[in-house]
DNA sequence: GCCGTTTTCGGCCCGACTGTTTTCAGTCG
């Protein structure tokens, strides 16, 4: 018996008990229990008496007993046969939740998505004690659309809306100030919806005023101090404007960024104190509400530090607040070193793209354009890369307060040898290998390929390792943990490729390849100037993976980089 | 269901919005 299959059991117990309309507590103390199995490093064999652990009492540990002594739960199975499964994805409509489908269950016989439709549409929905005709039609009309919805977003596909929101909220000059919140300020690679917090003295005129600006497909509510609403965009998608106070700013700001259980970890610290926290702020004993100007002065308040909103997650954070200090910052970032220009696929020539990186204050950098193989990047031949090599050196005597070394994208080609022969390496300052073909090889294959590229001693770096697009396509499948392996043991470099499409390593893997002692290199691997601001994603994806920063190449000086190149 | 030496019973994070009510339950984040 496996832990993972334990902590599904536990919180698939907690769905039926959901569903069966038990007492809330009951069935978060279920959840609780999985969560905790889940947050403990231990594996099962490791744990001698599963009740010492807190939040694992007499039920559930019986039922994990029972799952390791039989491999199934008994009080599962009771539940599975008492209550039809086809209830379970009811939860996911918005609107219903366990009391609700306990009681068309019970009253009408409704067990499936199909036979409520059916209630709906014969008028029985409606006559329901609690129910009316409103919840009837708003069932009707979700039924509608909650299949064809994906259920999270990616991270790219939400950036230009939050973009295009920021703009709005920028040219409305009755908002004091706002910030996006929820899951997108925590950088995760997918949310549900988008949340703002706008600050403004008059809330009833931002709401109209948001109505009206937004292109929307449908207003789910619209208080006095909340707007939600689904925008006609191209993945339509839910956001959430909380307008508060400009006093309340920033401890809405905390509450709407979450996590849920960092907040629950926040609000039991400050309940040890006697205090009470809100989104408006800290209450009293006394009932007075003590209100911040910063996130860091409501940390302060608990003497804590400023805990980033990347790392707010499971609330394990607040145990390992020694070691924020050393997680990476944009301030640390002195280069990058995977971006192209005009010379393969890029959109601007080396000297805007050193400009620009100058502007950012970066004290160097490195070309990598793409190589021979990749015709449809207009991948650099021998004799073009010999002369880009020769354009950036001289490129070189322009400039004093930043270093521009000659590197190359180069392709690990489908038949597992280099696009490039050594003696060409050779000339250049810093080599990248990455995949771009093939992607459907066998793991054999692909660890094959990326073996050859992870031997050859001119190469540095692997860039965007699995080749993935968030949401999207899943890249090649090769071995990673065996990719760090042999990254450790040649010294070379891993990407974490900062565009948000790729996010490339995923966080698991960059805390598997720090273990291991692997150097890890943030790049933004810049089409165009405008990319080049992804570094801020990717260092905030690096915080999400607990990196230190000594371990990122990026925040190494000019001097020290030099000495890795020369190894 | 779980927890706890100020509690073995009473609380468990906290508040907004909707739709159904006529003071509140259910849902959501």
């Amino acid at each position: 018996m496996d832990k993972k299959t334990i902590i599904k059991t536990l919180e698939k117990i907690a769905l039926y008990m959901e569903l069966q309309g038990e007492n809330p507590f009951k069935v978060s103390a279920f959840r609780k229990a999985a969560q905790v199995l889940e947050l403990d490093e231990r594996s099962l064999s490791e744990m001698d008496n599963i009740t010492s652990l807190k939040g694992i009492g007499a039920a559930t540990g019986a039922v994990i007993n029972d799952l390791i002594e039989t491999g199934e739960s008994s009080l599962l199975k009771e539940m599975q046969e008492s209550v039809p499964g086809g209830l379970l994805p009811m939860l996911k409509i918005p609107g219903l939740g366990g009391k609700k489908i306990a009681k068309l269950y019970k009253e009408l016989g409704v067990d499936s998505i199909e036979s409520l439709k059916i209630a709906c549409e014969e008028g029985k929905v409606k006559g329901l004690a609690g129910f009316g005709a409103k919840t009837e039609e708003k069932i009707l009309a979700q039924l509608e659309v909650f299949q064809t919805k994906p259920e999270r977003t990616a991270i790219w596909q939400l950036e230009p809306i939050v973009a295009f929101i920021e703009g709005i909220l920028a040219s409305m000059d009755t908002v004091v100030k706002y910030s996006v919140a929820g899951s997108y300020r925590r950088v995760k690679e997918s949310s549900k919806d988008i949340d703002f917090i706008v600050a403004t003295t008059l809330p009833l005129k931002v709401r109209e005023e948001l109505l009206e600006k937004l292109p929307l497909l449908k207003v789910i509510a619209a208080g006095d101090t909340k707007v939600s609403v689904t925008l006609d965009v191209e993945n339509e998608v839910d956001v959430d404007f909380r307008l508060v106070e400009p006093h309340q700013y920033a401890s809405a700001l905390h509450h709407f960024t979450g996590s849920k259980d960092h907040n629950i970890k926040m609000r039991q610290i400050a309940k040890e104190k006697g205090l009470k926290i809100s989104e408006y702020g800290v209450e009293q004993e006394d009932g007075s509400v003590q209100s911040f100007e910063s996130e860091k002065e409501f940390y302060a308040y608990f003497d804590l530090p400023f805990i980033p909103p990347t790392i707010r997650e499971d609330g394990t954070e607040l145990n390992k607040l020694e070691m924020i200090p050393s997680l990476v910052t944009l301030e640390d970032i002195k280069g990058d070193f995977h971006m192209h220009t005009t010379w393969s696929d890029g959109a601007h020539s080396i000297e805007e793209m050193v400009e620009a990186c100058r502007e950012k204050g970066y004290s160097h950098i490195v070309i990598t354009d793409h190589s021979n193989y990749l015709k449809v990047a207009n991948g650099l031949s021998r004799e073009r890369l010999l002369q880009q090599i020769e354009a950036i050196h001289v490129m070189n005597e322009k400039y004093s307060d930043i270093e521009i070394f000659a590197g190359t994208e180069m392709d690990i080609l489908p038949d597992g040898s280099l696009d490039f022969d050594d003696e060409l390496l050779e000339q250049l300052d810093f080599v990248i290998a990455s995949i771009h073909s093939s992607f459907s090889q066998s793991q054999d294959k692909i660890m094959a390929r990326l073996r050859t590229a992870i031997e050859n001693p001119h190469v540095h770096m692997i860039a965007h390792p699995t080749g993935r697009i968030i949401g999207s396509r899943t890249g090649y499948d090769p071995d990673v943990p065996t990719l760090i392996e042999w990254a450790s043991e040649f010294g070379k470099i891993l990407e974490l490729n900062a565009n948000p499409h790729r996010l490339d390593l995923e966080t698991v893997y960059l805390k598997m390849a720090q273990e291991k002692g692997v150097p890890i290199a943030i790049n933004t691997d810049a089409h165009h100037l405008d990319q080049l601001r992804y570094m801020d994603v990717g260092v905030k994806y690096a915080q999400k993976a607990w990196l230190h920063k000594e371990n990122i190449v990026n925040t190494w000086t000019l001097d020290k980089f030099k000495q890795y190149l020369k190894k």
